[in-house]
DNA sequence: GAATGTTACCCACAATTACCCACTATCTTA
DNA sequence: TAAGATAGTGGGTAATTGTGGGTAACATTC
């Protein structure tokens, strides 16, 4: 998987206005804007935030699950996991996407929103909770990374 | 297996009306108006639901079947199962497609369906159907994705 | 041929969404 | 520091979408 240069870092402040918009960084926009896309794809998070994946690293996944054949049960069920809650979205003149409301009581999202650039993809988390998250986090046990020590390089 | 831009994602609730109508979301038909195809193939799924199918995926899925051999009862069986209930239908101008009765009794349809995009078929179900059905694969054993999380990168 | 039922096509309407414009605050640059 | 550009937020309007129903063409049955 060879990927241009979306890589989305830092952590930003928003609100979600009455017609279930957020704004994207401008940073993150003009990283997009360099293959000039403007669609993203929003989807249930792992943890309890919001995805938003530019459409070149949705459509490799994609791609990943048309090869799938159907005759297994096993990757059907996969599919409709991977499928059901994405959609979707471009942004609007002013940079902005709209969350789709099971998004967002998913996430748990009212107004406060804190978005994290994930290097190839976004996550829109509802600020109290991203809180709480890394409060459990702390617990972690501290060689937890262990594994990953031979992977990333720092 | 390539396939062109029809990949359909997404969850959506509609209802059938007194005529057998459903709706076809607006997303999949722009899809479908790329490579300008209005024709699906409706039949049966593997699932107790509906496999609404671009012309151009059945037709593939039609090459595969005639490379199986008859000699196999297995594969006889297979063939038969996939041809009998299938027939052809386009969109009116509201994008609304017409759903066979005998296909309607078999997902236990009768009003509100749920229908999910599968990337290059769309399923129909039985609202409260799918719901059981859901309830049925938390029931599978965590690791049946395994397989998949080593072609799957997300 | 009349009666019945089915199919395809058309119009209507409410609700939602997409698109555009406006305002303010912040940041840049000279 | 003044002035322009950019960024984030709010709101109005036109177009789209989902849904209901009417009607004419067609086939089927008695």
């Amino acid at each position: 998987m060879t990927l241009s240069p979306n890589k989305f870092i830092g952590e930003y402040a928003y609100s979600i206005d009455a017609k279930s918009r957020v704004n994207i960084p401008a940073r993150f926009r003009q990283a997009l804007s360099v293959e000039n896309e403007e669609t993203f794809f929003t989807t249930r998070g792992f943890d309890a935030c919001i995805y938003v994946i530019p459409a070149i690293v949705w459509q490799n996944m994609e791609m990943e699950l048309s090869n799938l054949s159907s005759v297994s049960e096993t990757n059907r069920s996969f599919i409709r996991n991977q499928t059901r809650h994405a959609s979707p979205s471009t942004y609007d003149k002013q940079g902005r996407i709209k969350i789709p409301a099971s998004l967002l009581e998913y996430a748990g999202i009212e107004k406060d929103v804190t978005i994290i650039g994930m290097i190839n993809k976004i996550e829109i988390w509802n600020a109290d909770r991203l809180a709480e998250n890394d409060q459990n986090n702390l617990n972690l046990d501290s060689n937890s990374y262990d594994d990953l020590a031979g992977k990333i390089i720092l």
